[in-house]
RNA sequence: GGGCGAGUGGCGGAAUUGGUAUACGCGUACGCCUCAGAAGCGUAUGGGCUUUGCCCUUGAGAGUUCAAAUCUCUCCUCGCCCACCA
């Protein structure tokens, strides 16, 4: 074969790599261990995004690399597949939504062996299978227990026209987005999971991992702690992280839907001076008290406030010195997370209301699954319940505590919830499809968890930075006091990748037209060219438009390392050392590529292969070894391809069973010394290394070009940089 | 309103973290190859000029320094996330 045929390269040898296990984790393994995670996709009908597969060969790259290094590494995939989208597609085409599922799984399971990523497919799991979500909901009633859970009057969106509860994305400009018209708010009971109780060490333990730092800020912003003080005036508690301005308040204000005076008075207890009681819209419910004192001459909301009615302003307080019966105190900003849906498509949430006990009561854990039950009609009902209380003879059932009649909730758990512990499933894949998983405990079903956990690398986007890994988190710790999971945090080290744009800059939508669909890429460039493509393309954490011209490159590079490998195959002397130069090139592209990869900078990987590359073309004759260094650092980005050519040069085993290159030291032979003039570049010097200072100054100013710029000024100043600069200043 | 980022050729982007600005790739031009085209290969490619060489150039302006894309300050523009954070 002369040309590179990716179709065929591709197709045979992940044939042979699934054959041969060669991505299935030994979870017993004696070696050094790596749990590699990426964020699971939620399958779409719309399939898979290239945003996606940035992120998969990122890790890919991360995953290969360790196992080449000795590790024994978890590189695991599955589906996010309960959620909203889903649903809808089923309410508009009357199909299951199991069933749409399991067809958009299998496409997104295809698309992503195309791609060559070593996932162990062995370990595949589904948060809709019931298999699964048996454990979501055994864990949450084991929160339920722990009393983590609660029912409260929360406020939703609520379409009277439709009659239908509405997530926030389905309003749109304060309109449903099904019907334009108007949107309420309405009180409604909701689950909650008290993720306030964990505020604190949520914050705390941000200090534990290894997290980029604008993501650590992020999710504190959010967390929202913050020291401060409650003080009473009269019977309004209100609270403050500014105590000392305690003189300067001229009303107090409380949450309110409009601005206005409640015609009630309460005296400032630092002053003893009669005070307004005002309801305004600025105040928040959610955040302290939902009481502020107000004092304009120190914040400018209450400023704005004073000024719109006509409250006095005081001038700067003096100090306080003690404050009058106020008391210190932390708040948070974070919410309890609420945590039922009135929708069909998620895990039913396993209580039942007892009308004897008057209480919720937990299903027994041996009738876990409570399985979502076959329904004919997708919307949810006219009340705003979710359609699974249209099914009388399934909401209908008995107390397990009394044996009396009772009704089973009929809300669903958020998508949120499946991925909570997903991390955790991967380490017990085979036993969830074991016909005998009920009998099993929790700790046997999620086997070797002290040994794997935490995840020691995980990425994801940064849009999951306050939802997901901030729930995740949560849902680990209270798992981890019940002595359920090990470690205080889930995930050692995160990071994240940059979106995904379209050409013109703007997000890849089915409505806009401009999505790229990666099957039509594979089939015309091949795998590795679009994985080399996404890994080159630009910083691998920022934003970045997709350009096709770019695939071009990449393809390219792959074809030029192809023709690499039939040329020094068939070359007659068999080269065995390079030459000073290339074996310099060739230390320094395996010290780049290696700190590259780890620090996710994939481009400048990339383009360091490509110069050495470059360089073995322009030899007559490239040592067969030499060939195989570079083949082996190209092998986590192309696999196919690098595969390809190694087995080429006469390899019985595949190139990813081989050890990663180590660095050796060459000694550098020549420098290049930039001779400036007051910090202007004028000549470079080429000479040994270890040059001394003085040596240095001779040779410059023995350089005629240095001459010439010279003349007869005297030299002011010298600075030189060992093998690197000197600078004359004039 | 708050927070986090980012502004470098025609384009995507490099820059040893203060030390030759524009690596690598795309595009373009010319040449080779070819009956011809495509592909491939080779050379060139920031701008300007009075072209052995010189001057200018990292959003704008100032500052620190022998030396600034990099550090400091002021301003402008763009992206993302969150929200009336007491």
């Amino acid at each position: 074969m002369k040309k590179y045929n990716h179709r065929q390269i591709e197709k045979k040898w992940q044939k042979e790599w699934q054959k041969k296990k060669l991505n299935q984790v030994n979870q017993r393994s004696r070696k050094k261990k790596c749990y590699c995670l990426v964020e699971f996709p939620y399958p779409s009908g719309e399939g898979l995004h290239v945003g996606h597969i940035r992120s998969y060969t990122a890790m890919d790259v991360v995953a290969r690399k360790r196992r080449a290094e000795g590790y024994e590494v978890l590189y695991p995939m599955g589906w996010d597949a309960f959620g909203l989208p889903t649903e809808n597609y089923a309410i508009k085409t009357g199909r299951p939504p199991a069933l749409i599922t399991r067809q958009n799984i299998n496409r997104y399971r295809k698309q992503l062996q195309s791609l060559g990523f070593s996932f162990d497919w062995s370990r595949e799991i589904n948060t809709s299978d019931p298999n699964y979500y048996h454990w979501t909901q055994w864990m949450f009633l084991q929160f339920f227990k722990a009393g983590l859970a609660c029912k409260a009057k929360m406020p939703i969106n609520w379409c009277p026209q439709d009659k239908i509860g509405l997530a926030n994305e389905e309003v749109v400009d304060g309109k449903c987005e099904r019907c334009g018209g108007p949107v309420e708010t309405r009180e409604k009971k909701q689950w909650l999971l008290r993720i306030t109780k964990y505020a604190d060490r949520l914050d705390r333990d941000l200090d534990l991992v290894d997290y980029p730092e604008p993501i650590k800020i992020q999710q504190r912003n959010w967390i929202g702690k913050s020291n401060g003080v409650l003080i009473k005036f009269g019977s309004i508690e209100i609270f403050t992280t500014r105590p000392e301005t305690i003189f300067g308040t001229t009303f107090i204000a409380r949450h309110g839907n409009t601005d206005r005076f409640t015609g009630e008075y309460v005296v400032n207890p630092a002053n003893q001076e009669k005070i307004p009681i005002w309801e305004a819209v600025y105040v928040m419910k959610n955040v302290g008290t939902g009481a502020i004192m107000g004092v304009p001459a120190h914040d400018e909301r209450d400023l704005e406030f004073a000024r719109k009615h006509n409250l006095p302003i005081k001038e700067a307080a003096k100090a306080i010195t003690e404050f009058v019966g106020g008391k210190m105190t932390t708040k948070y900003k974070l919410r309890d997370w609420i945590f039922s849906r009135q929708r069909y498509w998620g895990e039913p949430i396993p209580l039942v209301w007892c009308e004897r006990c008057q209480k919720w009561q937990p299903v027994p854990e041996k009738d876990l699954p409570v399985k979502l039950p076959p329904v004919k009609k997708y919307q949810p009902t006219d009340t705003g319940e979710s359609p699974l209380a249209a099914i009388e003879s399934w909401v209908s059932t008995k107390c397990p505590k009394c044996g009396g009649p009772a009704r089973r909730e009929t809300d669903t758990m958020p998508n949120w919830a499946g991925s909570s512990w997903y991390y955790l499933a991967y380490l017990g894949a085979k036993n969830l499809k074991r016909k005998t998983k009920n009998r099993l405990n929790f700790h046997s079903l999620i086997p070797n968890s002290q040994r794997w956990l935490p995840v020691d690398w995980y990425n994801g986007g940064l849009e999951h930075t306050t939802l997901h890994l901030l729930y995740s988190r949560f849902w680990h710790k209270a798992l981890y006091d019940l002595k359920l999971a090990p470690g205080k945090e889930p995930y050692g080290k995160r990071t994240s990748h940059g979106l995904i744009l379209a050409s013109g800059g703007e997000k890849m939508s089915k409505s806009r037209g401009n999505v790229v669909n990666p099957d039509e890429i594979v089939k015309r460039f091949g795998a590795d060219t679009l994985r080399v493509y996404e890994m080159f393309m630009g910083p691998f954490d920022q934003a970045i438009s997709w350009h096709e011209d770019g695939l071009i490159g990449a393809r390219r590079f792959l074809e030029r390392v192809y023709k690499l490998g039939l040329k020094v195959k068939s070359q007659k002397a068999n080269i065995k050392v390079a030459n000073q130069k290339l074996k310099l090139l060739l230390n320094q592209t395996v010290q780049k590529v290696g700190e590259d990869i780890e620090q996710m900078k994939f481009n400048t990987a990339i383009s360091a292969l490509m110069i050495l590359s470059n360089n073995f073309e322009k030899e007559p004759a490239v040592a067969i070894s030499d060939l195989k260094v570079f083949l082996k650092l190209l092998s986590p980005f192309a696999p196919h391809l690098a595969e390809e050519v190694w087995r080429g040069l006469g390899e019985k085993l595949s190139i990813h069973l081989a050890p990663w290159p180590r660095k050796r030291q060459v000694k550098i032979v020549k420098v290049k010394i930039v001779i400036q003039i007051n910090g202007q570049t004028r000549d470079v010097l080429e000479t040994a290394p270890g040059l001394e200072a003085e040596a240095l100054k001779l040779a410059a100013l023995g350089r005629p070009k240095i001459q010439l710029w010279i003349k007869d000024r005297p030299i002011r100043r010298l600075v030189t940089v060992p093998d690197r600069l000197i600078n004359i200043v004039l």
